[in-house]
DNA sequence: CAAATTCCTGCACAAAAACGCAGAAACCGG
DNA sequence: CCGGTTTCTGCGTTTTTGTGCAGGAATTTG
């Protein structure tokens, strides 16, 4: 990796979480700390990102500024896209839905993978592309407003052409009785093509979703693989997940 | 192999994958790294790519060389930004490509304006995605890092099945001999298959990129309807195309 | 205050770049 | 066809750059 597209991920991660340990940089981009340090030092004497002790900080979190309530689920959604990104390997095609964690999966990706993702969700497309060795696949069709994702049965044809080894929905409910559910049935049609055309069928959902249910169903629990939470996989609520056959992360 | 071959070929690959190693490029290409470091420099002076040690990287990668001339070269834009808004009506089916200056564009759309724009480039996606009353049409593919647009077969033919009111193609060299020209290969034949599908094509272009040229042609001038720049439509550098059936604004 | 990180300095090694040079190919005007 | 010139390419050699490692100093933390 060069040394310039180095501190460009690094960048990248400093403006997007605010902070960055060096200590994790040189584990996620595998170089020694102290080619982390001489960057972090490089990057800061041209005014890029703040550096402190153990890492860096971004210019603009200078001032306090509380992000909200966000903060929690954020470390939720963090604790989710690690468990997610272990399943990936190099080569790997991977479909994914939009959503939150979806987005912070995208974020989290290690630098070093090399993988095709293919997806309609413009956020997660645009985290996608800034990934050094990342192949991105767009699907293109309508574009919803709300949801930022593409819709319709243009998009549906082409997933359905699709072969791809796991598929990572972000999840707005799931039960035992109803499977997973949503309340928007285009993204409905779109998220039933993409378990058809995958292998493996992963669903994110953060513990709060888990045990609701929303108005239109997009698949039975039998159809899903793998379940992640932010929770220990022996959690009591997962235990009746697990029960019905699904691996719970 | 000939040394311009050779460069286009760096250049295809650099433009595709946003880096190169030359290395790899050596091995690639079977000649010593001195020819190699020595197509790189010469592409480096010629601003195409940026060399750093190992090998070169797209332009996209310091996104910091953007905001320096950015300034009065903005203005620019929204001049012609607001010609070529002048042109698009209710209703209309609108294809646009990628740059800059569409990207000025699609910033500058009035918001009581209702039409239909369709397009593959993610930036300029992203602010008719924000538009009140556009409905927007994403053509997908895979994505080119660098150009942030999508590319290949299966963009192409989606764009073939559309019959769009007007085009605007966002222009980096036109001159009287070549037509419009461009230096990325998948790039021109997405515009080409554009300016097929569209009843008018307009081009955009500031002043600095009339007549100039770049290696691989897009399309001959007489296939243009109309061409923007920021100058007044009589300056006569724009005069010859005029003269040759182009309406000038 | 003590232990654990993290940081800095100098150093060594490897990879790549720069430089000069020479052979080969192309170009060209007689 | 033929010398002379220019251009292109590859090969050593030297210089620069990037990276990791080992120590000791500086810092955070409990």
């Amino acid at each position: 990796m060069l040394k310039k597209e180095r501190q460009a991920y690094i960048l990248h991660q400093v403006n997007l979480h605010n902070k960055v340990l060096s200590s994790s940089l040189c584990i996620d981009i595998n170089v020694s700390e102290d080619t982390i340090r001489r960057d972090l030092q490089e990057l800061a004497e041209e005014g890029k990102v703040i550096k402190v002790h153990g890492g860096a900080l971004s210019h603009s979190f200078n001032d306090v500024h509380f992000p909200s309530n966000g903060v929690y689920s954020q470390h939720q959604k963090k604790t989710i896209a690690q468990k997610a990104i272990s399943l990936i390997d190099n080569g790997m095609f991977v479909l994914t839905s939009g959503g939150t964690t979806i987005l912070e999966m995208a974020r989290s990706l290690p630098p070093q993978l090399k993988a095709t993702f293919i997806s309609g969700s413009i956020p997660a497309i645009l985290e996608y592309m800034h990934h050094p060795n990342i192949d991105v696949i767009l699907v293109g069709d309508r574009i919803s407003k709300n949801s930022k994702i593409t819709v319709g049965t243009e998009a549906i044809a082409k997933i359905k052409q699709v072969r791809a080894d796991i598929c990572f929905l972000g999840t707005n409910a799931i039960d035992l009785q109803h499977g997973i559910t949503d309340n928007d049935w285009e993204v409905v049609q779109l998220k039933k093509a993409m378990m058809d055309s995958s292998q493996k069928v992963v669903c994110l959902a953060i513990a709060e979703k888990v045990n609701t249910f929303q108005p239109i169903q997009i698949a039975a629990l039998e159809k899903i693989d793998i379940l992640i939470t932010e929770l220990p996989p022996d959690d009591p609520i997962l235990k009746p997940y697990a029960d019905a056959g699904i691996k719970v992360l």
